[in-house]
DNA sequence: TTGTCGGCCGATCGCCGACAA
DNA sequence: TTGTCGGCGATCGGCCGACAA
Protein backbone atom coordinates (compact mmCIF):
# COMPACT_ATOMS: atom_id res chain seq x y z
CA UNK A 1 0.00 0.00 0.00
CA UNK A 2 1.45 3.28 -0.98
CA UNK A 3 2.21 5.53 1.77
CA UNK A 4 1.12 8.42 -0.30
CA UNK A 5 -1.88 7.14 -1.78
CA UNK A 6 -2.89 5.97 2.04
CA UNK A 7 -2.34 9.96 2.92
CA UNK A 8 -4.60 10.78 -0.26
CA UNK A 9 -7.09 9.00 1.04
CA UNK A 10 -7.23 9.64 4.68
CA UNK A 11 -7.04 13.31 3.83
CA UNK A 12 -5.21 16.09 4.71
CA UNK A 13 -6.23 16.29 8.36
CA UNK A 14 -4.68 13.11 9.38
CA UNK A 15 -1.80 13.00 11.20
CA UNK A 16 0.39 9.84 12.35
CA UNK A 17 2.88 9.85 15.38
CA UNK A 18 6.16 8.75 14.77
CA UNK A 19 7.47 5.52 15.85
CA UNK A 20 9.35 6.10 18.82
CA UNK A 21 7.45 8.90 19.77
CA UNK A 22 5.59 9.50 23.02
CA UNK A 23 2.11 9.87 22.58
CA UNK A 24 -1.20 9.66 25.00
CA UNK A 25 -3.58 7.09 24.57
CA UNK A 26 -7.51 8.00 25.22
CA UNK A 27 -8.82 4.47 26.23
CA UNK A 28 -12.77 6.27 26.28
CA UNK A 29 -12.10 8.36 23.40
CA UNK A 30 -10.89 4.95 21.42
CA UNK A 31 -14.37 3.08 22.53
CA UNK A 32 -16.71 6.01 21.43
CA UNK A 33 -15.49 5.44 17.60
CA UNK A 34 -15.95 1.97 17.80
CA UNK A 35 -18.03 -0.11 16.14
CA UNK A 36 -19.32 -2.09 19.15
CA UNK A 37 -19.49 0.42 22.15
CA UNK A 38 -17.63 -1.33 24.75
CA UNK A 39 -18.83 -1.36 28.65
CA UNK A 40 -17.10 1.30 30.59
CA UNK A 41 -19.42 1.44 33.42
CA UNK A 42 -18.82 -1.79 35.24
CA UNK A 43 -16.83 -0.28 38.59
CA UNK A 44 -14.44 -3.43 38.40
CA UNK A 45 -13.03 -2.06 35.42
CA UNK A 46 -10.87 0.72 36.37
CA UNK A 47 -9.28 1.85 33.33
CA UNK A 48 -7.74 5.16 33.43
CA UNK A 49 -8.84 8.24 31.16
CA UNK A 50 -5.26 8.79 29.68
CA UNK A 51 -2.24 6.64 29.24
CA UNK A 52 1.23 7.61 28.75
CA UNK A 53 2.60 5.35 25.46
CA UNK A 54 5.47 5.08 23.25
CA UNK A 55 4.88 4.09 19.66
CA UNK A 56 6.37 0.94 18.74
CA UNK A 57 5.12 0.55 15.04
CA UNK A 58 2.36 2.17 12.63
CA UNK A 59 1.15 -0.07 9.78
CA UNK A 60 -1.00 1.99 7.06
CA UNK A 61 -4.10 -0.56 5.86
CA UNK A 62 -7.10 -0.30 3.84
CA UNK A 63 -9.99 -2.32 4.25
CA UNK A 64 -10.21 -5.39 2.22
CA UNK A 65 -14.37 -4.62 0.82
CA UNK A 66 -14.49 -1.02 1.42
CA UNK A 67 -11.20 0.23 0.52
CA UNK A 68 -11.30 3.02 3.99
CA UNK A 69 -7.74 3.47 5.25
CA UNK A 70 -7.18 2.58 8.46
CA UNK A 71 -3.74 2.12 10.76
CA UNK A 72 -3.08 -0.08 13.40
CA UNK A 73 -0.53 1.49 15.62
CA UNK A 74 1.08 -0.82 18.49
CA UNK A 75 1.96 1.38 21.90
CA UNK A 76 4.07 0.54 25.15
CA UNK A 77 2.66 2.16 28.05
CA UNK A 78 5.49 4.36 28.89
CA UNK A 79 4.55 5.12 33.04
CA UNK A 80 8.02 6.78 33.97
CA UNK A 81 8.17 8.98 30.80
CA UNK A 82 7.34 12.68 31.72
CA UNK A 83 5.53 14.61 29.57
CA UNK A 84 7.85 16.39 27.13
CA UNK A 85 5.86 18.45 24.54
CA UNK A 86 9.03 18.55 21.86
CA UNK A 87 9.47 14.68 22.07
CA UNK A 88 5.53 13.67 21.68
CA UNK A 89 4.05 16.78 19.66
CA UNK A 90 6.35 16.16 16.49
CA UNK A 91 3.14 14.31 14.32
CA UNK A 92 3.67 13.02 10.68
CA UNK A 93 7.20 12.73 9.54
CA UNK A 94 7.39 15.71 7.60
CA UNK A 95 8.30 14.49 4.44
CA UNK A 96 8.37 16.98 1.28
CA UNK A 97 5.04 15.25 0.37
CA UNK A 98 5.02 17.47 -3.00
CA UNK A 99 3.28 14.69 -4.39
CA UNK A 100 0.26 15.61 -7.13
CA UNK A 101 -2.76 14.82 -5.97
CA UNK A 102 -6.24 15.31 -6.43
CA UNK A 103 -9.56 14.76 -4.74
CA UNK A 104 -13.28 14.93 -5.98
CA UNK A 105 -16.63 14.73 -4.46
CA UNK A 106 -18.73 13.00 -7.03
CA UNK A 107 -21.85 14.83 -8.38
CA UNK A 108 -25.37 13.02 -8.80
CA UNK A 109 -24.10 12.89 -12.37
CA UNK A 110 -20.85 11.39 -11.42
CA UNK A 111 -22.44 8.37 -9.69
CA UNK A 112 -25.75 8.24 -11.84
CA UNK A 113 -25.61 4.61 -13.43
CA UNK A 114 -25.27 4.67 -17.22
CA UNK A 115 -23.23 8.70 -16.82
CA UNK A 116 -19.81 8.92 -17.02
CA UNK A 117 -17.04 11.17 -14.73
CA UNK A 118 -16.26 14.63 -15.21
CA UNK A 119 -12.91 15.07 -14.75
CA UNK A 120 -11.94 18.74 -13.61
CA UNK A 121 -9.82 20.23 -15.94
CA UNK A 122 -6.69 20.39 -12.99
CA UNK A 123 -7.10 16.64 -12.13
CA UNK A 124 -6.66 15.76 -15.88
CA UNK A 125 -4.05 18.17 -16.92
CA UNK A 126 -1.87 17.99 -14.01
CA UNK A 127 -2.44 14.09 -12.37
CA UNK A 128 -3.39 12.23 -15.60
CA UNK A 129 -0.82 10.95 -18.29
CA UNK A 130 -0.70 13.69 -21.33
CA UNK A 131 -3.27 13.55 -23.70
CA UNK A 132 -2.39 13.87 -27.09
CA UNK A 133 -4.37 16.77 -28.57
CA UNK A 134 -3.22 16.68 -31.95
CA UNK A 135 -6.23 13.88 -32.39
CA UNK A 136 -9.81 14.76 -33.03
CA UNK A 137 -11.54 14.06 -30.16
CA UNK A 138 -8.49 13.47 -27.90
CA UNK A 139 -8.64 10.27 -26.38
CA UNK A 140 -6.87 7.82 -24.41
CA UNK A 141 -6.77 4.90 -22.22
CA UNK A 142 -6.29 5.57 -18.50
CA UNK A 143 -4.50 2.95 -15.84
CA UNK A 144 -5.09 3.48 -12.34
CA UNK A 145 -3.90 1.51 -9.42
CA UNK A 146 -5.87 1.30 -6.08
CA UNK A 147 -5.01 0.34 -2.40
CA UNK A 148 -5.15 -3.45 -3.12
CA UNK A 149 -3.03 -2.96 -6.14
CA UNK A 150 -5.46 -4.25 -8.70
CA UNK A 151 -5.64 -1.70 -11.72
CA UNK A 152 -9.08 -0.51 -13.05
CA UNK A 153 -9.07 0.63 -17.17
CA UNK A 154 -10.64 4.07 -18.11
CA UNK A 155 -11.29 5.65 -21.26
CA UNK A 156 -10.49 9.29 -20.96
CA UNK A 157 -12.13 12.08 -23.56
CA UNK A 158 -11.32 15.19 -24.35
CA UNK A 159 -14.68 16.12 -26.58
CA UNK A 160 -18.14 18.47 -26.26
CA UNK A 161 -18.90 21.87 -26.53
CA UNK A 162 -17.31 23.57 -24.44
CA UNK A 163 -14.49 21.02 -24.13
CA UNK A 164 -14.25 18.71 -21.33
CA UNK A 165 -12.64 15.85 -19.65
CA UNK A 166 -14.41 12.81 -19.27
CA UNK A 167 -13.99 9.31 -17.87
CA UNK A 168 -16.37 7.36 -19.67
CA UNK A 169 -16.12 3.61 -20.18
CA UNK A 170 -14.68 1.80 -17.61
CA UNK A 171 -16.59 4.19 -15.11
CA UNK A 172 -19.59 2.76 -14.57
CA UNK A 173 -18.15 -0.57 -13.56
CA UNK A 174 -15.43 1.44 -11.40
CA UNK A 175 -18.52 3.12 -9.36
CA UNK A 176 -20.62 -0.47 -9.06
CA UNK A 177 -17.53 -2.36 -7.75
CA UNK A 178 -16.61 0.20 -5.52
CA UNK A 179 -20.24 0.72 -4.66
CA UNK A 180 -19.71 4.56 -4.63
CA UNK A 181 -22.67 6.92 -4.20
CA UNK A 182 -23.16 10.41 -5.06
CA UNK A 183 -21.44 12.09 -2.12
CA UNK A 184 -18.68 9.92 -2.13
CA UNK A 185 -14.65 11.16 -2.83
CA UNK A 186 -12.65 9.78 -5.66
CA UNK A 187 -8.65 10.81 -4.86
CA UNK A 188 -6.83 10.37 -8.16
CA UNK A 189 -2.19 10.85 -7.41
CA UNK A 190 0.55 10.22 -9.49
CA UNK A 191 3.23 8.02 -6.96
CA UNK A 192 7.00 8.28 -6.18
CA UNK A 193 7.05 5.45 -8.56
CA UNK A 194 5.05 7.79 -11.39
CA UNK A 195 2.39 5.10 -11.59
CA UNK A 196 -1.25 6.61 -11.81
CA UNK A 197 -3.55 5.73 -8.15
CA UNK A 198 -7.01 5.87 -7.47
CA UNK A 199 -8.89 6.00 -4.11
CA UNK A 200 -11.65 6.16 -2.45
CA UNK A 201 -12.81 8.52 0.67
CA UNK A 202 -16.56 7.65 1.44
CA UNK A 203 -19.28 10.61 2.66
CA UNK A 204 -19.85 8.78 6.13
CA UNK A 205 -21.56 5.68 6.55
CA UNK A 206 -19.72 2.89 8.05
CA UNK A 207 -17.22 5.48 9.31
CA UNK A 208 -16.77 3.47 12.33
CA UNK A 209 -13.44 2.35 14.14
CA UNK A 210 -12.39 -0.91 15.21
CA UNK A 211 -11.13 -1.40 18.75
CA UNK A 212 -9.17 -4.74 19.28
CA UNK A 213 -8.61 -6.90 22.03
CA UNK A 214 -5.04 -5.91 22.58
CA UNK A 215 -6.31 -2.46 22.92
CA UNK A 216 -7.94 -3.55 26.40
CA UNK A 217 -5.61 -6.13 27.56
CA UNK A 218 -3.34 -2.69 26.84
CA UNK A 219 -5.71 -0.40 28.85
CA UNK A 220 -6.63 -3.33 31.18
CA UNK A 221 -2.93 -4.24 32.04
CA UNK A 222 -2.15 -0.63 32.94
CA UNK A 223 -5.33 0.33 35.48
CA UNK B 1 -40.87 -24.59 7.44
CA UNK B 2 -42.95 -26.79 5.65
CA UNK B 3 -42.36 -30.60 6.37
CA UNK B 4 -43.63 -31.67 3.37
CA UNK B 5 -42.01 -28.78 1.36
CA UNK B 6 -38.78 -29.90 3.29
CA UNK B 7 -39.38 -33.86 2.59
CA UNK B 8 -39.69 -33.09 -1.34
CA UNK B 9 -36.46 -31.38 -1.02
CA UNK B 10 -34.06 -33.55 0.94
CA UNK B 11 -35.53 -36.67 -1.94
CA UNK B 12 -37.66 -39.85 -0.71
CA UNK B 13 -34.59 -41.47 0.23
CA UNK B 14 -33.96 -39.65 3.29
CA UNK B 15 -35.79 -41.06 6.45
CA UNK B 16 -35.68 -39.09 9.88
CA UNK B 17 -35.83 -40.55 13.00
CA UNK B 18 -38.90 -40.81 15.27
CA UNK B 19 -38.57 -38.64 18.15
CA UNK B 20 -38.11 -40.77 21.21
CA UNK B 21 -36.93 -43.86 18.94
CA UNK B 22 -33.33 -45.38 19.42
CA UNK B 23 -30.84 -44.89 17.50
CA UNK B 24 -26.95 -45.33 16.61
CA UNK B 25 -24.62 -42.42 16.42
CA UNK B 26 -21.40 -43.15 14.49
CA UNK B 27 -19.14 -40.15 15.51
CA UNK B 28 -16.59 -40.88 12.52
CA UNK B 29 -19.04 -41.29 9.72
CA UNK B 30 -20.78 -38.34 10.98
CA UNK B 31 -17.06 -36.01 10.84
CA UNK B 32 -16.27 -38.09 7.86
CA UNK B 33 -19.10 -36.06 6.04
CA UNK B 34 -18.82 -32.76 7.45
CA UNK B 35 -16.81 -29.60 6.13
CA UNK B 36 -14.07 -29.05 8.58
CA UNK B 37 -12.30 -32.84 8.86
CA UNK B 38 -12.48 -33.36 12.83
CA UNK B 39 -8.97 -35.07 14.19
CA UNK B 40 -9.41 -38.38 14.92
CA UNK B 41 -6.06 -39.55 15.53
CA UNK B 42 -5.09 -37.97 18.46
CA UNK B 43 -4.44 -41.05 21.42
CA UNK B 44 -6.15 -38.78 23.74
CA UNK B 45 -9.61 -38.50 22.11
CA UNK B 46 -10.91 -42.23 22.41
CA UNK B 47 -13.88 -42.28 20.91
CA UNK B 48 -16.21 -45.42 20.51
CA UNK B 49 -17.31 -46.38 17.12
CA UNK B 50 -20.68 -46.16 17.78
CA UNK B 51 -23.05 -44.55 20.43
CA UNK B 52 -26.69 -46.02 21.21
CA UNK B 53 -28.79 -42.82 21.54
CA UNK B 54 -32.04 -41.51 22.06
CA UNK B 55 -33.79 -39.25 19.59
CA UNK B 56 -34.56 -36.00 22.00
CA UNK B 57 -35.85 -33.58 19.35
CA UNK B 58 -35.50 -33.23 15.26
CA UNK B 59 -35.80 -30.26 13.77
CA UNK B 60 -36.29 -29.37 9.93
CA UNK B 61 -34.30 -26.29 8.65
CA UNK B 62 -32.98 -24.86 5.69
CA UNK B 63 -29.63 -23.05 5.03
CA UNK B 64 -30.62 -19.52 4.69
CA UNK B 65 -28.30 -18.84 1.91
CA UNK B 66 -28.06 -21.93 0.06
CA UNK B 67 -31.86 -23.06 0.68
CA UNK B 68 -30.32 -26.62 0.89
CA UNK B 69 -32.42 -28.22 3.32
CA UNK B 70 -30.91 -30.21 6.60
CA UNK B 71 -32.39 -31.87 10.10
CA UNK B 72 -30.99 -30.65 13.81
CA UNK B 73 -31.16 -33.82 15.92
CA UNK B 74 -30.32 -33.77 19.57
CA UNK B 75 -29.15 -37.72 20.26
CA UNK B 76 -29.11 -38.52 24.57
CA UNK B 77 -26.65 -41.11 25.10
CA UNK B 78 -28.66 -44.79 26.25
CA UNK B 79 -25.90 -46.71 27.66
CA UNK B 80 -27.69 -48.99 29.27
CA UNK B 81 -30.34 -49.58 26.27
CA UNK B 82 -30.51 -52.67 24.55
CA UNK B 83 -30.71 -53.23 20.52
CA UNK B 84 -34.67 -53.78 19.81
CA UNK B 85 -34.48 -53.83 15.95
CA UNK B 86 -38.50 -53.39 16.34
CA UNK B 87 -38.11 -49.91 18.25
CA UNK B 88 -34.85 -48.51 16.40
CA UNK B 89 -35.80 -49.04 12.86
CA UNK B 90 -39.02 -47.63 12.21
CA UNK B 91 -37.39 -44.35 10.39
CA UNK B 92 -39.89 -41.64 9.06
CA UNK B 93 -43.62 -41.27 10.47
CA UNK B 94 -45.38 -43.24 8.22
CA UNK B 95 -47.20 -39.96 7.37
CA UNK B 96 -50.11 -40.09 4.26
CA UNK B 97 -47.56 -38.59 2.61
CA UNK B 98 -50.08 -38.09 -0.44
CA UNK B 99 -49.09 -34.50 -1.31
CA UNK B 100 -48.21 -34.05 -5.24
CA UNK B 101 -44.95 -33.29 -5.56
CA UNK B 102 -42.55 -32.90 -8.61
CA UNK B 103 -39.01 -32.50 -9.16
CA UNK B 104 -37.31 -31.38 -12.74
CA UNK B 105 -33.33 -31.37 -12.97
CA UNK B 106 -32.51 -28.18 -14.62
CA UNK B 107 -31.72 -28.32 -17.94
CA UNK B 108 -28.80 -25.85 -20.29
CA UNK B 109 -32.05 -23.91 -21.34
CA UNK B 110 -33.61 -23.82 -18.07
CA UNK B 111 -30.73 -22.77 -16.90
CA UNK B 112 -29.84 -20.43 -19.48
CA UNK B 113 -29.49 -16.64 -18.67
CA UNK B 114 -32.60 -15.03 -20.74
CA UNK B 115 -34.52 -18.28 -21.16
CA UNK B 116 -37.56 -19.56 -19.55
CA UNK B 117 -38.71 -22.39 -17.48
CA UNK B 118 -39.90 -25.56 -19.97
CA UNK B 119 -42.34 -27.17 -17.27
CA UNK B 120 -43.40 -30.91 -17.75
CA UNK B 121 -46.85 -31.16 -18.30
CA UNK B 122 -47.67 -33.31 -15.65
CA UNK B 123 -46.41 -30.75 -13.26
CA UNK B 124 -48.36 -27.92 -14.58
CA UNK B 125 -51.28 -30.52 -14.97
CA UNK B 126 -51.18 -31.37 -11.25
CA UNK B 127 -49.57 -29.24 -9.13
CA UNK B 128 -49.79 -25.73 -10.70
CA UNK B 129 -53.33 -23.50 -10.56
CA UNK B 130 -55.79 -24.25 -13.10
CA UNK B 131 -54.91 -23.05 -16.30
CA UNK B 132 -58.52 -21.24 -18.24
CA UNK B 133 -57.54 -22.96 -21.42
CA UNK B 134 -60.08 -20.89 -22.85
CA UNK B 135 -57.90 -17.89 -23.24
CA UNK B 136 -55.50 -17.94 -26.60
CA UNK B 137 -52.88 -18.53 -25.40
CA UNK B 138 -53.61 -19.69 -21.48
CA UNK B 139 -51.80 -17.52 -19.65
CA UNK B 140 -51.41 -16.51 -15.52
CA UNK B 141 -49.13 -15.64 -12.67
CA UNK B 142 -48.33 -18.21 -10.47
CA UNK B 143 -47.02 -17.76 -7.03
CA UNK B 144 -44.77 -19.86 -5.27
CA UNK B 145 -43.29 -20.08 -1.78
CA UNK B 146 -39.74 -21.53 -0.95
CA UNK B 147 -38.49 -22.96 2.37
CA UNK B 148 -37.86 -19.00 3.54
CA UNK B 149 -41.68 -18.08 3.10
CA UNK B 150 -40.41 -16.30 0.01
CA UNK B 151 -43.22 -15.71 -2.49
CA UNK B 152 -41.74 -15.95 -5.82
CA UNK B 153 -44.12 -14.89 -9.10
CA UNK B 154 -44.20 -16.74 -12.59
CA UNK B 155 -45.73 -16.07 -15.53
CA UNK B 156 -47.12 -19.29 -16.85
CA UNK B 157 -48.01 -19.36 -20.59
CA UNK B 158 -49.06 -22.48 -22.61
CA UNK B 159 -48.21 -22.10 -26.21
CA UNK B 160 -45.79 -23.39 -29.31
CA UNK B 161 -46.21 -26.03 -31.65
CA UNK B 162 -46.86 -28.22 -30.01
CA UNK B 163 -48.37 -26.92 -26.84
CA UNK B 164 -46.07 -26.62 -23.98
CA UNK B 165 -46.22 -24.74 -20.82
CA UNK B 166 -43.40 -22.33 -19.68
CA UNK B 167 -42.45 -20.69 -17.20
CA UNK B 168 -41.25 -17.10 -18.54
CA UNK B 169 -41.47 -13.40 -16.94
CA UNK B 170 -39.95 -14.03 -13.41
CA UNK B 171 -37.87 -17.45 -14.12
CA UNK B 172 -34.71 -15.65 -15.36
CA UNK B 173 -34.77 -14.02 -11.75
CA UNK B 174 -35.50 -16.94 -9.63
CA UNK B 175 -32.34 -18.35 -11.39
CA UNK B 176 -30.36 -15.37 -10.55
CA UNK B 177 -31.02 -14.94 -7.05
CA UNK B 178 -31.26 -18.88 -6.19
CA UNK B 179 -27.90 -19.01 -7.72
CA UNK B 180 -28.93 -22.12 -10.28
CA UNK B 181 -27.10 -23.56 -12.94
CA UNK B 182 -27.91 -26.74 -15.17
CA UNK B 183 -27.94 -30.12 -13.22
CA UNK B 184 -29.66 -28.49 -10.04
CA UNK B 185 -32.97 -29.67 -9.57
CA UNK B 186 -36.52 -27.79 -8.83
CA UNK B 187 -39.46 -28.87 -6.85
CA UNK B 188 -42.65 -27.90 -7.07
CA UNK B 189 -45.74 -29.22 -4.66
CA UNK B 190 -48.72 -28.30 -2.70
CA UNK B 191 -48.58 -28.59 0.98
CA UNK B 192 -51.27 -29.11 2.97
CA UNK B 193 -52.72 -25.53 2.82
CA UNK B 194 -53.22 -25.76 -0.38
CA UNK B 195 -50.36 -23.08 -1.21
CA UNK B 196 -47.95 -23.94 -4.13
CA UNK B 197 -44.45 -24.26 -2.99
CA UNK B 198 -41.07 -24.09 -4.54
CA UNK B 199 -38.08 -25.66 -3.30
CA UNK B 200 -34.06 -26.72 -4.45
CA UNK B 201 -32.13 -29.15 -4.40
CA UNK B 202 -28.35 -28.16 -5.79
CA UNK B 203 -26.85 -30.81 -7.55
CA UNK B 204 -23.16 -31.74 -5.62
CA UNK B 205 -21.28 -28.49 -5.02
CA UNK B 206 -21.10 -27.24 -1.11
CA UNK B 207 -23.43 -30.34 -0.31
CA UNK B 208 -21.12 -30.77 3.29
CA UNK B 209 -23.09 -31.32 6.08
CA UNK B 210 -21.95 -29.34 9.39
CA UNK B 211 -20.42 -31.09 12.60
CA UNK B 212 -21.04 -29.05 15.52
CA UNK B 213 -19.58 -28.66 18.93
CA UNK B 214 -22.33 -30.11 20.71
CA UNK B 215 -22.05 -33.32 18.82
CA UNK B 216 -18.29 -33.53 19.53
CA UNK B 217 -19.40 -33.10 23.36
CA UNK B 218 -21.53 -35.83 23.41
CA UNK B 219 -19.19 -38.41 22.18
CA UNK B 220 -16.54 -37.42 24.24
CA UNK B 221 -18.66 -37.55 27.43
CA UNK B 222 -19.60 -40.78 26.22
CA UNK B 223 -16.17 -41.62 25.80
C1' DT C 1 -15.41 25.52 -16.12
C1' DT C 2 -18.57 21.72 -15.23
C1' DG C 3 -23.36 19.72 -13.63
C1' DT C 4 -27.55 18.08 -15.67
C1' DC C 5 -30.47 16.90 -19.33
C1' DG C 6 -32.63 14.72 -23.56
C1' DG C 7 -31.39 12.33 -27.79
C1' DC C 8 -29.88 8.39 -29.86
C1' DC C 9 -27.48 4.24 -31.05
C1' DG C 10 -26.07 -0.34 -30.13
C1' DA C 11 -26.03 -4.41 -26.96
C1' DT C 12 -28.42 -7.31 -24.29
C1' DC C 13 -32.55 -9.53 -22.40
C1' DG C 14 -36.03 -12.32 -22.89
C1' DC C 15 -40.37 -14.01 -25.44
C1' DC C 16 -41.57 -16.50 -29.52
C1' DG C 17 -42.43 -20.61 -32.84
C1' DA C 18 -39.72 -23.99 -35.63
C1' DC C 19 -37.85 -28.17 -35.50
C1' DA C 20 -36.10 -32.54 -34.00
C1' DA C 21 -34.91 -35.92 -30.57
C1' DT D 1 -43.57 -34.53 -25.02
C1' DT D 2 -39.83 -31.28 -24.45
C1' DG D 3 -34.76 -29.61 -25.32
C1' DT D 4 -32.36 -26.42 -28.23
C1' DC D 5 -32.00 -22.99 -31.63
C1' DG D 6 -32.37 -18.58 -34.39
C1' DG D 7 -35.26 -14.59 -34.89
C1' DC D 8 -36.76 -10.37 -33.30
C1' DG D 9 -38.86 -6.72 -30.59
C1' DA D 10 -38.51 -4.09 -26.23
C1' DT D 11 -35.66 -2.39 -22.91
C1' DC D 12 -31.54 -0.53 -21.03
C1' DG D 13 -26.76 1.04 -20.78
C1' DG D 14 -24.00 4.37 -21.95
C1' DC D 15 -21.87 7.98 -25.25
C1' DC D 16 -22.95 12.38 -27.18
C1' DG D 17 -23.52 17.70 -27.49
C1' DA D 18 -26.69 21.44 -25.81
C1' DC D 19 -27.30 24.47 -22.40
C1' DA D 20 -27.02 26.95 -18.16
C1' DA D 21 -25.22 27.77 -13.59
Amino acid sequence: LDPQLWRACAGAMVHMPRVGSKVIYFPQGHAEHAASMAEFSSASMAIPCMLLCRVLSVKLLADSETDEVYACIRLQPDINGCLDPDDEEPASPPLPEKTASFAKTLTQSDANNGGGFSVPRYCAETIFPRLDYSQDPPVQIVLAKDVHGTVWKFRHIYRGTPRRHLLTTGWSNFVNQKKLVAGDAIVFLRNAAGELCVGVRRSTRGATTNINASAWQLAQAAA
